[in-house]
DNA sequence: ACCTGAACACCGTTCAAGT
DNA sequence: ACCTGAACACCGTTCAAGT
C-alpha cells in the first residue's frame, strides 16, 4: 500500500529558503529542513538529489524573483528612468533577501540562469544601448552593473565605515555613472 | 617533562591559507590543517580558539598583504595614476587569491581591520580627494571602489557571459569612473 | 510509492592521560 | 607545557524494512 506524499519539492525549497534567510547558509541542515516540512531527513532525498541540489533550487527561486522584480520596475520607456528603477529594485531585493542574494553573487555556484534572468539581462542591455549607443552597450553595462552590485555588497557587509550618508552616496554614484555612460547628445555638438 | 612545540600559529595560518586557496573554504578541515603542520587536530586548539578564529587569522593575513600591495603600487604622486595603480593591484591580488579574497568581501566576517588596511583606506581617500575635491571625496570613493570590487567579483564569478573583451571593459569602466569623479578643472571654465 | 530508524563516514571540539 | 587517543555531539547520506 503506497504511502502518501507528506511534502513537495516546492515546500522543501520554500522552507529551505526561509531557514537560509533566518539562520544563514551554514545553519541550513537537512534535518532542520525536514523538520520544517514535517518529514524525516532521509525523505528529502526523494525530492532533491542532495544538499547542493537544494541550494541550487533555492537560488533558482531567488534568481527568478529578482529578475521579476527588476522587470516589473522598468516600465517608463525612458532609459535613464528605467535603469534607475532597475538599480533600485535590485538594491531593494538584496536588502530584503541579504543571505540568499549573497549566495547569488558568490563565486562558486551557477544556479543555472532562469528564463526570466536571461530576459532581464537582455532588457538591461537594450536599455543601456538606448543610453550609451549600440556600440558601447556592453562596455557601459559593465560599468554600471558592477557598481550597483559592489555598492550593495559593501553596504550589506558594513564596509562603509567612514560615516557619511549612504543614501546620498547611492544617489551620487548612480547619477555620475548614468552620466558617464551616456552618449553625448548630438544636438549639443557645435 | 614539557613536550616541545611541534608547530606555531604562523605555520597553522600559512597551512590554512594554502589549503583554503587550493580546495575552498568548505574543504578546510581542522584535521587537514593539523596534518599539514604535522600534529593531530586537538593540538591546534592550543594556538587557535576554534575554526572561526583560524579563519579570522587567515583573513587578517590576507587583508594585510592586500593593503601592502596597494600601498606599494601607489607611488607616483599623481592622483589618477595612483588610483589606477591601486585598482590594478587590487584586481591582481584578487586574481591571485580568489578564494581568500572572496571571503574578504563576503557579508559575514569582519577580520578586524589591520593597521595597514586602515592606512590604505586613508591613503585612498586622500588620493580621491586630490581628484574629486575634499568635499566630495567620500562620495567619489563610494563611486569608484564599489565598481572595482563589483567588477572583480563578476569576472571571477564568471558573470560576464555575453562575450566581449573583459580587459577592454575594465579599462573602459576605470577610465569613465575616473573622469566621472574628477572635479572639473577650474582652468577650463570660461 | 513514499516514509522511517538505524547506520556509516565525516566533522568540530573536549578532555583525561601521557611525556 | 604541549601532544595525543578516545570520545561526544552533530552533520550529510544510504539503505533495508515498513506501510
Amino acid at each position: 500500500m503506497p504511502a502518501h506524499a507528506q511534502t513537495s519539492t516546492d515546500a522543501i525549497v520554500a522552507a529551505g529558503r526561509r531557514l537560509l534567510e533566518e539562520r544563514g547558509a551554514d545553519a541550513l541542515t537537512m534535518r532542520d529542513v525536514a523538520d520544517a516540512v514535517g518529514v524525516r531527513a532521509p525523505s528529502l532525498y526523494k525530492r532533491v538529489r542532495d544538499r547542493t541540489d537544494l541550494f541550487r533550487l533555492i537560488l533558482e527561486d531567488v534568481t527568478d524573483e529578482l529578475a521579476e522584480a527588476m522587470d516589473a520596475a522598468a516600465d517608463s520607456g525612458d532609459p535613464v528612468a528605467d535603469l534607475r528603477a532597475m538599480a533600485e529594485a535590485y538594491r531593494a531585493f538584496a536588502h530584503a533577501n541579504p543571505v540568499a542574494w549573497g549566495l547569488l553573487i558568490a563565486p562558486q555556484p551557477q544556479p543555472g540562469a532562469t528564463e526570466r534572468s536571461v530576459r532581464i539581462s537582455a532588457t538591461l542591455l537594450l536599455t543601456v544601448a538606448a543610453l550609451a549607443g549600440e556600440r558601447d552597450a556592453l562596455l557601459a553595462a559593465r560599468t554600471l552593473v558592477p557598481w550597483v552590485q559592489g555598492f550593495v555588497t559593501m553596504e550589506l557587509a558594513g564596509t562603509f565605515r567612514l560615516g557619511g550618508d549612504v543614501e546620498q552616496a547611492w544617489r551620487f554614484g548612480l547619477d555620475h555613472l548614468l552620466i558617464a555612460i551616456s552618449r553625448p547628445d548630438p544636438a549639443r555638438r557645435p
